[in-house]
DNA sequence: GTCATTTAGTTCCGCGTGGAACTTATTCTC
DNA sequence: GAGAATAAGTTCCACGCGGAACTAAATGAC
């Protein structure tokens, strides 16, 4: 009867708040990840703080547990269930450090590495579906002005 | 001794990783969103869901629990539950709609738009400090960009 | 060398989250 | 108009998350 259903859009409502850039930021971000480690959860069994190791282990060959709270800013009790499951699984390997008895030395296995190839795909073609109205140009730009970002965030953290 | 302990740093990693613009979206978003709802959760006692109703409801007069389902992309349960706890704290004002009875006409109060205005100036405060390396030309940009990318989504979406 | 302090990692616990099943109301079909 | 299908909102439950307290190891002070 009252067809004068309006239902706005989340398009609409994203203009008319009042932290643009924060609200698009986490738009855009969410409209990534959540759909990619949903799938990657679904079809790999692997939870978001799992990847996270693994991909930080795909790119150092040793880290503690330590360093990687740092790379992803995730908390450590995080990494630490994480690193269990990922031993369970094969995925890395743990060694004490010789030098420091508290540290652990870890790194990722071949089988780590095969599922971390697994997971980017699964998440580069998310990235990639959600990105596709940007062109090459863009995406540079959009690149730079991010990285300028971090650059000073990261800085005025320290 | 082994002070050969090169702790590799998260702007390093954010360039290594495959999926940079997605890890950077991610950095920069979680930089400000983290740190700006633990202080409004902690400040004001309000959570993540909950503002997101209020703020809906700030920018629309009537809308129902699903028309704010839909504008932030939350589950309809989360959005149950905030607007339980913003009727009891008085933020929020419920009414069954005339037209369908399945529908609640949510409407915000004056004690909503006061704590509305208090945690968007906490949000918007974070975005100003993390956003601050960019000048007003390359936040411009920033924002067409990223709205280029949602109008897409959202038309792709549906 | 001994004791206090700091640090890496683990365990514990409470909470927000979201899928799924459920209830109630509306709409569609015949 | 009766029954099926859809839709709005709620309740239930299992799970990932992160703060806080804890253990073990290393470092600093004296």
């Amino acid at each position: 009867m009252a067809m004068t259903e309006e239902t706005p859009t989340p398009t609409d409502f994203l203009k008319r708040v009042e932290f643009r850039e924060t609200a698009l930021l986490s738009f855009v971000t969410s409209a990534i990840i959540e759909p990619a480690y949903e799938q990657v959860q679904r079809e790999f069994g692997i939870i978001r703080a799992e990847y996270m190791l693994l991909l930080c282990l795909s790119h150092y060959p040793i880290l503690s547990a330590r360093d990687v709270s740092i790379l992803t800013g995730r908390p450590k009790n995080s990494i630490s269930r994480a690193v269990h499951r990922m031993l369970a699984l094969g995925h890395i390997a743990r060694a004490r450090s010789a030098s420091d008895g508290r540290q652990d030395h870890l790194s990722i296995t071949p089988s780590g590495r095969e599922m971390h190839a697994k997971i980017m795909s699964t998440v580069l073609s998310h990235q990639e579906v959600t990105l596709i109205s940007l062109t090459a140009d863009e995406r540079r730009t959009l690149i730079s002005l991010l990285d300028k970002v971090t650059c000073q965030a990261v800085g005025a953290g320290t």
